[in-house]
Formats: C-alpha cells, sequence, structure tokens
DNA sequence: TGTAGCATGTAAGCCGTTACATGATTGA
DNA sequence: TCAATCATGTAACGGCTTACATGCTACA
C-alpha cells in the first residue's frame, strides 16, 4: 500500500532525485531548504526549516529515504538520499495522481477588488511596490535560468523557469496597465463632480 | 486595539461590504459561498462551507458584523450586515496591511520540472488537460465580467476580472509553447539514440 | 415521491507557520 | 571575539478541509 503523502513530500522527493543525478552524496534538510528556496518556491511553496525536518522524518520512517549521518569535520549532519521505493512513489505519484488547477493568492489583486475603498494614491502606491518586487522576483528567477543552460538534461526544469520568466512579464505589462487605468477612474471621478456641481 | 484576522476574513468583510452598496439585506453564509466561488476564488480560495461560517461567528463575536435572524418562508436563515466597526476595520486593513508578494501552487509546472520521469506521452496529456481546464475558467472567469459590464462604481473588480482574464490569456499561450518544447526535447532524443548507435 | 438546491452547523485532523532552543564552524 | 552560516530539532497554534449530521422548500 502506497503511503498517502502531500503534495510537497513528493515535491522534495522530486528534489532530492534530480541532486542524485549530479552527486551520490544526499542532501541536508538545510540544503534542501536551499534548493527549494532557489526553485520550488516559483511554482509552489517554499517551506519553513521545521517542515523539511519534519517531512524528511516522516518520508524516512516510510522508506522513502535513507538518512546518512555524517560528521562533516566534526559538526553533526544527516544526508538524506532516495531509496528504491522512495523513486517509486515518486514514479506512481506522477504517473496516476490528477494535478487539479492551480491555486493563486493574489494580495495584490484582493485590494484591487476594493480600490474603490483605498483611493487614487494608495491603489497607485500598491502598484508601484508590487512592480519593483515583480521585477525582484525575475531577476532571482533569470539567475536560476541562467545556472540551468540549455543541457538536454535539464530540458524541464527550464521550460517551468521560463513558464516563470513569461508569467512575471505577462504580470508586469498587466500591472503597468492597470496603472492607467486606475489614474483614469480618478479623472473620471474629477469630472464627475463638475457636472454635478456645475 | 483591532483584532487580528486572516485575510480570507477581510476578503469576507469585503464581499459583504460590496454587496451592501447594491442591497441592505445582508448575506446568508450560503449567499457569501456562493459569491466566492464566482470571485474571490479567481485571486483568493474558494473557502469551503464550514469555514465561511466559522468565519462569520468569528466577526460576530468580534462585533464586525450583526446578524439578522429571519425566516424566509419558514425556511431558518441568518443574513449577515457590516458593522460600523466592521467597515472601519476593513479600511484599517487596506490601509496598513502589507499586501506581501502572490504564492502560485502550481501542481501542472510542478509535474513538469519533473518530465523526464513521466515521458513525453504523460506530459503531453497533462498539458492537453490543463489546456482545457483553462479554456473553461477563462470562460467562467468571462461571463463575470460581462455581468460586471462597465459600470464605473464597479471599475476595480472590472480591472481585477480583466487581469484574471489577460493571465489565463498568457497562459494559454505560454502552455502552447510548452508543448511544442516537450515533442522537440522528444524528438531530440530519437536524434541522440540514432548517434549513439549508429 | 424524490432530487436538487437552500441553509446551518460540529468534529477530527492535516498542513504549515512562528517561536523557541541548541550548538558547531568559518572568517572578518 | 563577534557575526554569519551551517545544522537540527520541538511546541504551540492557526487555517482550512473533509466528513458527518440535520432539515426545509421547490419542482419535476
Amino acid at each position: 500500500v502506497p503511503p498517502t503523502l502531500s503534495t510537497t513530500s513528493y515535491a522534495l522527493i522530486g528534489l532530492l532525485v534530480f541532486d542524485s543525478a549530479s552527486s551520490t552524496n544526499g542532501m541536508t534538510g538545510y540544503e534542501l531548504k536551499h534548493r527549494a528556496d532557489l526553485t520550488l518556491r516559483f511554482y509552489w511553496v517554499a517551506p519553513a526549516m521545521s517542515q523539511i525536518y519534519t517531512e524528511l522524518d516522516r518520508l524516512r520512517r516510510h522508506g522513502l529515504v535513507r538518512p546518512r549521518a555524517s560528521k562533516a569535520g566534526g559538526r553533526r549532519s544527516t544526508r538524506y538520499v532516495v531509496t528504491a521505493s522512495g523513486r517509486k512513489a515518486l514514479d506512481d505519484w506522477l504517473g496516476t495522481s490528477q494535478p487539479g488547477f492551480p491555486v493563486l493568492k493574489h494580495p495584490v489583486a484582493l485590494r484591487l477588488v476594493m480600490g474603490s475603498l483605498m483611493g487614487e494614491e494608495a491603489v497607485t502606491a500598491m502598484l508601484d511596490e508590487y512592480q519593483k518586487a515583480l521585477t525582484e522576483r525575475r531577476g532571482d528567477l533569470a539567475s536560476v535560468r541562467l545556472q540551468i543552460g540549455d543541457n538536454p538534461e535539464l530540458a524541464f526544469p527550464a521550460m517551468v523557469a521560463d513558464w516563470g520568466l513569461a508569467y512575471y512579464d505577462a504580470e508586469a505589462e498587466i500591472v503597468e496597465s492597470l496603472h492607467r487605468r486606475t489614474a483614469a477612474w480618478a479623472a473620471d471621478l474629477v469630472g464627475d463632480d463638475d457636472e454635478a456641481s456645475g
């Protein structure tokens, strides 16, 4: 019987599998967190450290990963490698589970919908800040994309990175246009005031 | 002291505030769920019924909404309206809280990154299904957009709906190109086989 | 008569976060 | 010697889902 794991668990197994393609050492929880922050974060989540360790222990209990205790220079650390059943569990999951539709939690859109309660200045400031954050995120992803290069073994990670870049570009364009529409809305309000008072 | 509420709580208050702009009856939990499925779902979440009722009771305890018990034709139902402090709490939140960066949970991208473990056919099938689902979602949002119209009072909801539509369009285009790249990847693999065996 | 929709809730439990606690190593 | 980084965990708690439980109304 295959254990029922969360999607995040499988995502972590995936990171370990792809790591084992380049090295046989396995990864520490700390390294896994770093990797998740660099990649997983753009299309899934960046789990907290505490969750990484919790998941790692769960996977170990299920026999999907094997810990390799090692004291690198006297410092205690545990490296994890995927077992054969871990690899099989991932393959099964990839083969049978339904992806489902993406979920977007967009706090900027959530506030923008109430823009009339915020006023033009607050909306404009919010969109400005979002544009900045967007540019920064895009930069982070772009440097990840550079590291991937055009190695055919990383064709799919490259596709997903490009997907993210295209998404950020589209988002930047849309936010730009929303900026203009907000200004137009404010101008219209002034126009209405004139009519009402004139 | 302002009570600390989750973003979802404020989102629900927002729905009630916008409802009170068109009617003074307030909304039942059931109606709120329906509204959330139609709107909130596209940029935040579609909370379960049970959560709607839980939140509504929490807001009531904080004095942010007022229940209006009413038996519509013998059927028991409770309609909620936003109180003055509820409206103030929302304004405060809109004025002071930092939106933070959007979080995208994209199960299709998560699987695509492991495309080499899935094989071309499985990847292609997944992308096909995603395209269908995308088209359907876009249709749902388009009909919401139609209902909004160009009423200037709903300028911001219209902007957010257009944002969503543009997002879905961009996504459809990207997925289309990923489809082609997956085919090219498979073709390359065949080419490599030829070289290795030739 | 029965099904779909309206309407409201409770209980159990998972996923994930923040806060807290501990300690070694490296380099400025 | 101090800060940053490496490294690992526990405890408390919040948010949210699923499953369960209940009952009325309209309509085919």
